[in-house]
DNA sequence: ACCTTAATTAACAATCATTTTTGTTTATTA
DNA sequence: TAATAAACAAAAATGATTGTTAATTAAGGT
């Protein structure tokens, strides 16, 4: 995701409107590495903005999609996630603790693999995505 | 000029408003054949619209003239006048009454020109203006 | 040249028109 | 049952327009 300034800019120039509740979704989301849930977004925008409705946090992350400003992708459940990172990469989610961590390389050093690597070749997107077991958990 | 509704769709397409100063404006100039200046439309408008100020006659004026819908010219003294007939035709002063009249080939039979006509070649944006004595002076 | 006067334009804050966005409610999907 | 989308009226965002005031331009008169 770009600069939130550069956000606004692109925003304007497809003729939509800079509103607050935008800028607290895409404060939420900049710099964001947890690949947050809808629902996520949405808990953490209402803490500052208790207004704000379920549909909005629906209708703005589908927005930001289709700008290219965020990757959707869903990985564990039936629910989607967003990376505000659109650099192409993989995820690994942690078969204990749930995490979604990301793959830039071969394999990240921040994640640790078993070795009987359980591979899921689930393709959505071009992203694979891989079940392994974090540092923390492990 | 165009119709009323072809106007406010040519508008719209230039992302310009429609505003009732604007659709007043308009009714006047409509099939209007009287030539008028600035101030005679400001005039008629007024009546109907008294808040209206001279400064958006002017604008409006030039949004037309912009837009191709009416042709500006100056015959008579230093104050502009406006033709929503925007055909190619010249136009005739009354010496005597001032008015001004449409010619649309060679001579119209609206205006009766005297036998030493004094043309008056000024030309003005591809205009060209005679003077004359119209049938009801003569 | 200078002064008046009238026509037109410029600057700019306040208002308006219009389109987008929001949020409620209701549907759909899985 | 939970997640997401659709429909639509109400509200907000925003750029265009208006109107006030002040500046400019141009012509004529003294």
């Amino acid at each position: 995701m770009e600069t939130i300034e550069k956000l606004t800019k692109k925003l304007r120039s497809h003729g939509m409107k800079i509103t607050p509740q935008r800028l607290m979704i895409f404060k939420v989301l900049e710099n964001n590495t947890s690949h947050p849930s809808a629902e996520n977004v949405y808990k953490k925008v209402k803490r500052i903005y208790p207004s704000v409705s379920f549909t909005t946090i629906y209708k703005t992350l589908e927005t930001l999609r289709k700008l290219g400003e965020v990757k959707e992708f869903t990985i564990d459940d039936d629910r989607k996630h967003y990376d505000p990172n659109t650099s192409i990469h993989h995820h690994v989610i942690c078969s204990t603790c749930k995490r979604i961590l990301d793959v830039f390389e071969d394999f990240s050093p921040h994640v640790k693999l078993p070795d009987s690597l359980e591979k899921d070749y689930a393709v959505s997107g071009f992203q694979i995505f891989f079940h392994g077991i974090c540092k923390e958990c492990n």
